[in-house]
RNA sequence: CGGGAAGUGGCGCAGCUUGGCUAGCGCACCUGCUUUGGGAGCAGGGGGUCGCGGGUUCGAAUCCCGCCUUCCCGACCA
């Protein structure tokens, strides 16, 4: 049997009006729907019809995870800080992890994701290349202080994720493991009846040498992806605009005069904007002077005043492990002045650990930039003449921008937003060199376990099938996911002892091989039908005056809205029709 | 953290400018009757320290000061 309810007993408190804090289709469905409430900031509880929801979401990745040979544990959300200590990460996560003290003052942290926990449990517990390969999964909260959350569930500070860990002895293993996680994945995201890409992304708080995102695609998803669709493009290219790579189409020789050098005053105008309205230039006209510090000393990049510079590419470049803009000090250090005078000419270079620019910035004729000293700009500045940098330090530094064109064919690059709903990262030894997470190889030598970790937004991927799916009655959830298989609708008026046995009977009929909601409350037929609409479930079958009087049930599709009248044991083969009909659309 | 908006029964809001009677409306809830195919009608009823603290005043939801919370726009991320 499966799990069916009745409505008049299940806790489900629908709303008319939308929650005014929500602004995206997900977020006002979810609530009014009553899957989900807001206890604080970022913080939601899952009720019955929401929670069912993520429960076929978990179901659906558990499959794919055990068909990889996943073992499912559960680890511990509360963590020692002495775990993060060893991996550096206590210092590098930032106000984003959760900490908090036992009565013994000892710290924890809430788990924001387990690379820790897991690498201290497996290089504790496997000491031989005949336990490798292995993969553990878990589903858990995972608590992450969020800047700003947002979109309910969509980012919140505690949320339901699928993480995963592989652990090889060799990085060709690893490479098996995370492509069979990709298989996975994609499986995983089409079952759940979702349109997604793959994307190139930049590894974050997770470290590690390379790694991709499963972006669903959707007007309201907070990041930005490209994407080149033409069908010539050997293998295609997409990637987070974070981490995108691009060929210009930007770039050429302007053939103006070199003018002279000259310096302008410039009292308390710092930033490109403030100068280029000062001056009445473009900001196209402008070398922007960033200055990073790093593990290896300070960094410089150039980019085109309109142009914004990509920190991750600035981090490959610099071969440096952390970026963060500089301070007062290393800014005076190198170009003698207060912030906001920066500029390439007769910059400090002893103080710079490299310098980089955009290629864009070398044809920029009789540029205006910082002229490193207080209050002063420079105009007419040319490379070559004015300032040198090496030609191997001109790079792609830049944001991708509109216009761009692939980086593997040359055709325009195309923009989309996306939800990101899974990340996989290839870590290499990042965690076990520093948490000692060793195995004896055969020839007995000990070596770090190569490691993979993946995850799964769980609680995000069903807010992103909504935003995916829905109309302005509610939500449409796709088959694999649904709360339930199918609504049946009792309508009050003709509450009888004739509708009363034939919806018992469907029910316990119907429930032998699908879950059903029997919408049994003496409440009118209106708010049956606006119900059953908001909360999606793909199949409604109306017991009404139509069974009265022809025997017929009425059934209605939530997907396709179609209507059709049939005899209850028509029922099942009138399912699969429209199964098959939906198939081929 | 910067910029913007808002906190009044469970939900959505009005009242505040110009202080004054018992704090009001819609939805939801309870009781009764009537209804019943796309969020029914009538009658009756319950539920509010007006975000918190302080101040001004004979009198504060309303004016002043401080704090807290929530939401939206930017940096983080599944």
């Amino acid at each position: 049997m499966k799990e069916s309810r009745k409505l008049s007993n299940f806790f489900i408190p629908t709303l008319k009006e939308d929650p005014k804090e929500a602004e995206i289709p997900s977020h006002k469905l979810m609530v009014r729907a009553g899957m989900i409430r807001k206890l604080a900031s970022g913080i939601y509880e899952f009720l019955p019809l929401g929670w069912r929801v993520v429960k076929k979401v978990e179901d659906i990745i558990r499959r794919e995870m055990n068909n990889i040979s996943g073992q499912e544990i559960v680890m511990s959300a509360l963590q020692p800080k002495t775990l993060w200590d060893k991996s550096g990460r206590w210092e590098k996560y930032g106000p984003e992890l959760m900490r908090l003290k036992d009565r013994k003052d000892r710290e924890f942290c809430l788990g924001p994701t387990h690379e820790e926990v897991i690498t201290h449990l497996v290089g504790t517990n496997l000491s031989s290349y005949k336990d490798l390969p292995l993969t553990l999964y878990q589903f858990q909260m995972k608590f992450r202080d969020e800047i700003r959350p947002r979109f309910g569930v969509m980012r919140a500070r505690e949320f339901y994720m699928k993480d995963s860990y592989s652990f090889d002895k060799d990085i060709k293993a690893c490479e098996k493991s995370y492509k069979d996680h990709v298989g996975a994945y994609r499986k995983i995201f089409s079952n759940c009846g979702l349109k997604y890409k793959e994307v190139e992304a930049a590894t974050g708080n997770i470290g590690g040498q390379s790694s991709h995102e499963f972006m669903v695609t959707a007007e309201t998803g907070e990041d930005e992806i490209v994407l080149c669709e033409s069908k010539d493009c050997d293998g295609g290219y997409s990637s987070n605009v974070e981490k995108a790579d691009y060929r210009r189409s930007e770039i050429k020789q302007n053939i103006v005069k070199a003018e002279e050098l000259k310096e302008i005053h410039t009292p308390d105008r710092r930033t490109v904007g403030e100068v280029a309205k000062f001056l009445n230039q473009p900001p196209e006209k402008f070398i922007k002077t960033l200055i990073y510090d790093s593990d290896k000393g300070p960094v410089v990049a150039l980019v085109r005043g309109d142009h914004e510079l990509n920190e991750n590419h600035l981090k490959t470049y610099a071969d440096a492990g952390e970026l963060t803009l500089a301070g007062k000090d290393t800014i005076k250090d190198i170009t003698g002045a207060p912030v906001g005078f920066a500029g390439p000419v007769r910059i400090n270079k002893e103080a710079v650990h490299k310098i980089f620019a955009d290629k864009a910035v070398k044809y920029i004729k009789n540029a205006v930039s910082g002229a490193n000293q207080k209050d002063y700009h420079l105009k007419n500045i040319n490379y070559g003449r004015d300032y040198k940098i090496k030609k191997d330090n001109f790079k792609n530094l830049r944001k991708v921008i509109k216009g761009d064109l692939c980086p593997r064919c040359g055709k325009e690059l195309a923009f989309k937003r996306g939800i990101e709903v899974g990340h996989t990262f290839l870590l290499g030894t990042k965690y076990s060199k520093s948490m000692g997470a060793q195995y004896t190889g055969a020839d007995g030598v000990r070596k770090d376990i190569i490691m993979g970790c993946y995850g799964i937004g769980v609680t995000r991927v069903v807010a992103a099938a909504i935003e995916q799916s829905h109309d302005k009655d509610g939500i449409i959830w796709p088959d694999s996911i649904a709360p339930f298989d199918i609504n049946i609708i009792q309508l009050s008026d003709q509450l009888s002892d004739k509708t009363d046995n034939i919806c018992k009977e469907l029910f316990s009929e119907l429930s032998k091989d699908y879950e059903v909601l029997w919408d049994d409350r003496a409440e009118s037929p209106g708010v049956k039908f606006k119900d059953a609409q908001l909360i999606g479930i793909p199949v409604q079958v109306v017991v009404g005056r139509n069974y009265l009087k022809e025997g017929q049930l009425e059934v209605q599709f939530r997907k396709s809205g179609k209507k059709v009248f049939i005899k209850p044991k028509e029922l099942k083969e009138t399912m699969e029709n429209e199964k098959e009909n939906e198939k081929n659309n």
